[in-house]
RNA sequence: GGGCGAGUGGCGGAAUGGCAGACGCGUAGGUCUCAAAAACCUAUGAGGGCAACCUCAUGAGGGUUCGACUCCCUCCUCGCCCACCA
């Protein structure tokens, strides 16, 4: 007999797929049913695959497999996403070029994923850096600048010294640190493009219900949209002798009921108030000013780790005025602090210090009032004076006027109606969620497809007031939702012509971050230097580049058309790089369209949690936006989302370099065979949960197929005596309920339980019957376990399906077994109890299967009525399932 | 501080109202071998007993139930996400 030596046929087995294009998409039709099966796509680093990618890449292409073999109609693409920094800070420190090194990288996956027997359609591969995949990504950019949800403007942002680019809030981790590099993160006002998807946060929210996602990461989108219900309230201003200035701090709140307890207001160090002091546009006494001034300057220049460090410790600096509480005609002076944030809600606080810790903090550091306005659940009606004390939940009002003595929530609707009765204020909605900073001053992106135009501006002329601005309007009145300060501010800046795209990423030799907030396109004369596409003047492009997230916010789709797709275009484009019609392939056209119809929204959807709130929200996003340009007629793109599990070193801590405890899935092949690496990963743990490496793991899995090898490549044909008859009938049932166990399982992804099954029916047929085991079994029944192993095993079983059976087509397009009949077992093992003890079990065969005659057994059974013991009892009967005698007293 | 999840043998885990520890790893003993590896066989939660068996046991404590790893309450520990969000 031959050995199980998987290099020796896995080679062979893939050359047979390829040619047969086992893998191909199969069109949907009126009888097959479609199945979309994606992973994310990873970046192709050049490290190679990790084998954390091996297990989420599996996990799908089990499910494909499955499904396939249920004669579905299955979609498995694979692409790259390329752009970004992780590609090019790996680039700059191999001092390659990113356009160089990715397409190598690239190659290298491939391979490997090869190797793993991954069944992907590759006629569908595509590359986010591809001129003819990301000339509709920057497509989709003009669209969302033109229905207004794209703007320009000076912002602080957060800023990666060391990767020299700005960030979107998303990626700085809690700790200030940037989420690629580890890095401490800074802040910068520079100008950058800004998505508004805060006009989506309502629709962004609403729609997590239907969706069949995790808990924990439909959890973590709700909180990060954060949605708060509240009231914005309007306070005068005066100085201390209540003379009136003409100003009004507009305060956000969601506890107005405690509003009569509020003795102060602060201020966040970047709110405009504050400004106009230090500018000097508001007088008042030089010290304020003076104080104020470097109170600002300070706490605008820390770090957000230095600001997290100093966690609680409250500082401020007083303005010299007050605004005056309507409730009370209070006198409440204005700070200012950086414990307030600029970008929530107004910018402005009310300090409530009975009933907000952070308040309290804030007035006993600065010897401010503190009223009781709130008796808690303790009862407590004593004044506040210790932080214990502060009652932040709900409670019965006191010390407020025609509040008193109501509960917080009437108190709260009463105040409300109130204020806005009064013209003090308006209930207004906030979120957490703020609006996407959108550009990168790097080169390894998207580049930007506007252009701005000096001319332009100074005449005030903005896109939408151009004759194709207005045209574009009227003919999405639905979506023209850009507000008057967008078009004000947007002066000057015109999209390029859509005829012209795609706008390429031009080779350069300086590609390496410049560190002046300018991105290094800059330095590229010829390249910034363009006409303004509205007046024909001078004009210069925009040098910032798209984030990495653009290029995966709608790959889903282009999945969906082969004819828009090709292969990776790089080098060709590199040749020739004005041979526009090779980089040029189709438009957002009725085909694709047609395309998008028949295979999305993607059904089964396999990732890491950490991109909860990235790519899954921005995604999310996108097609919302995409479904109101009319381009799309869904409105979320990933019905159902399954997590996995990381894979971390056998040390149980991460696999890194620097510990040395790194495993290279070709290594791991190598040894092992890919089946065994794949059984590995798939029974370790559930998937959704971290596994721990651990190589003699790793060995059962490939003693498990090994054990199969062995069993197939000593099958007799023959048909078997007799005598065995009633034995077979066993292993056939529980043939049977292994092929029904593993059918419920996969599509629950609980792999880790289909293959445990497997394995359990490979032990009772490789028991029965010794020593010859392999004829234990029909050559039908021996290929239906053949069949069920295949989508974790593909290769060995396709070896074995071809050879020793002699099939003629593969496996994997073989139709998926029947469960058949349960075999009916004749007797029946009941579980008895006394008292909720085991204590003996009754078998019977099925006709005497009656409570009665049970009852009657059990009782008799030695081992029970020791317990018994002549007591009276009651006996509780699960049908089929179980016996409790329970004794009386 | 808030949200979510998890605590079961030496280890990864199974069972989610009905026989706790499936399956795998590890360990011990054995077969084969001059020997080793591989492969195969047997045993393997703890305690007691020659044994049949018995007792204890799913983070701790309480509750519901004929019956609880599973449901409810209180607490402890760990992990992940968010966090000076008004």
């Amino acid at each position: 007999m031959q050995k199980y030596i998987p290099g020796e046929f896995e080679k062979k087995i893939n050359a047979y797929w390829e040619k047969n294009q086992v893998h191909k998409t199969v069109s949907p039709d009126g009888k097959k049913e479609k199945i979309y099966a994606l992973s994310m796509f990873p970046y192709p680093s050049g490290a190679g695959l990790h084998v954390g990618h091996v297990r989420i890449y599996t996990g799908t292409d089990v499910l494909a497999r499955f499904f396939r073999m249920n004669q579905k109609a299955v979609m498995h693409p694979m692409g790259w996403d390329a752009f970004g920094l992780p590609a090019e800070n790996a680039a700059i420190k191999a001092k390659k070029n990113p356009m160089d090194m990715v397409p190598d990288n690239i190659k290298n996956f491939k391979k490997q994923m090869s190797m793993l027997g991954l069944s992907y359609d590759w006629n569908r591969e595509l590359s986010t850096i591809d001129p003819a995949y990301y000339r509709l990504t920057q497509w989709l950019f003009i669209q969302f600048f033109k229905m207004g949800l794209l703007y320009k403007k000076n912002t602080p942002v957060y800023f990666c010294e060391f990767c020299k680019t700005g960030l979107a809030e998303e990626e700085v981790l809690s700790d200030g640190t940037h989420e690629r590099c580890g890095r401490p993160i800074t802040r910068k006002e520079l100008p950058q493009w800004i998505f508004r998807i805060t006009s989506y946060a309502d629709r962004l929210l609403n729609d997590l219900e239907n969706l069949d996602w995790p808990e924990g990461i439909l959890e973590m989108q709700k909180n990060w949209i954060g949605k708060k219900e509240g009231i914005n309230i309007a306070y005068k201003v005066s100085n201390k002798d209540r003379s009136a200035i003409d100003e009004k701090i507009t305060v956000f709140t969601t506890r107005p009921d405690t509003n009569f307890g509020a003795t102060f207001i602060v201020l966040a160090p970047e709110h405009d108030f504050v400004k106009k002091i230090i500018s000097g546009k508001i007088k008042t006494d030089d010290w304020i000013k003076k104080d104020l001034e470097e109170y600002v300057k300070k706490s605008l220049a820390k770090t957000d780790q230095e600001r997290i460090n100093e966690r609680r410790k409250k500082t401020g600096a007083f303005t010299g005025f007050y605004a005056v509480n309507n409730l009370n005609n209070r006198l409440m002076p204005i700070w200012t602090s950086d414990f307030v944030l600029s970008e929530f809600g107004t910018g402005a606080v009310v300090g409530v210090p009975g009933h907000d810790v952070r308040d309290f903090e804030f007035a006993k550091t600065f010897g401010l009032d503190v009223i009781r306005v709130v008796v808690g659940k303790d009862g407590d009606k004593t004044p506040i004076t210790k932080k214990e004390q502060v009652e932040e939940g709900g409670g019965t009002m006191i010390n407020s006027g025609f509040l008193d003595e109501l509960g917080t929530q009437d108190a709260t609707n009463k105040i409300m109606d109130f204020i806005e009765k009064k013209g003090w204020g308006k209930r207004v909605v906030t979120y957490h969620l703020r609006d996407w900073i959108f550009s990168r001053q790097r080169y390894w992106g998207e580049p930007i497809p506007m252009v701005f135009c000096k001319n332009c501006a100074d005449q005030n002329i903005s896109w939408w007031k151009t004759d194709e601005g207005i045209r574009f309007s009227k003919s999405h009145q639905n979506i023209s939702k850009q507000d008057k300060n967008i078009t004000k501010n947007m002066a000057g800046w015109f999209p390029l012509v859509e005829q012209s795209l795609p706008l390429e990423l031009p080779y350069t030799k300086s590609y390496e971050p410049t560190g002046t907030g300018e991105s290094p396109l800059t330095k590229i004369k010829g390249w910034v230097e363009t006409k303004c596409p509205h007046c024909g003047a001078s004009a210069k492009r925009e040098t910032d580049t798209m984030p990495n997230w653009a290029g995966s916010c709608w790959y889903f789709l282009r999945f969906a058309s082969q004819k828009i797709n090709s292969k990776s275009q790089i080098s060709n484009y590199k040749k020739n790089p004005n041979n526009k019609e090779q980089n040029l392939f189709g438009t957002w056209d009725l085909e694709f369209r047609a395309s998008i119809k028949k295979w999305l929204p993607v059904d089964w959807y396999l990732g890491g949690a950490e991109h909860a709130v990235l790519h899954l929200l921005y995604s999310r996003f996108w097609v919302k936006a995409m479904q109101d340009l009319g381009l799309l007629d869904f409105s979320e793109p990933f019905l159902r989302l399954r997590n996995v599990g990381m894979v971390i070193a056998e040390d149980h801590r991460k696999m890194s370099k620097s510990f040395g405890n790194i495993i290279n899935p070709d290594d791991v092949v190598l040894e092992y065979g890919a089946d065994a690496l794949r059984i590995y990963e798939m029974f370790m743990a559930p998937f959704n949960q971290e596994i721990a490496w651990s190589t003699t793991a790793l060995q059962g899995a490939y003693r498990f197929l090994n054990r199969v090898w062995k069993i197939y490549h000593s099958f007799k044909f023959n048909p078997i005596t007799s005598k065995i008859e009633d034995d077979k009938k066993k292993l056939i049932g529980k043939l049977n309920k292994t092929i029904q166990k593993v059918t419920d399982d996969i599509p629950q992804t609980k792999f880790n339980t289909a293959i445990a099954a497997m394995m359990e029916f490979l032990n009772d047929w490789e028991r029965f019957n010794k020593p010859l085991a392999s004829e234990s079994l029909d050559v039908d029944e021996a290929k239906k376990f053949l069949q069920i192993l295949a989508p974790f095993a593909p290769f060995i079983t396709e070896e074995i399906w071809l050879n020793v059976f002699g099939e003629k087509n593969s496996i994997h397009l073989s139709n998926w077994p029947k469960s058949g009949d349960l075999v009916v077992e004749e007797e029946l093992k009941i579980p008895v109890q006394v008292d909720g003890r085991l204590r003996s079990f009754v078998v019977l065969s099925r006709q005497d299967l009656s409570e009665k005659k049970i009852i009657e057994s059990a009782v008799k059974d030695e081992k029970v009525s020791k317990f018994i013991g002549g007591k009276k009892y009651k006996a509780i009967y699960v049908k089929g399932k179980i016996l409790n005698i329970v004794l009386a007293g």
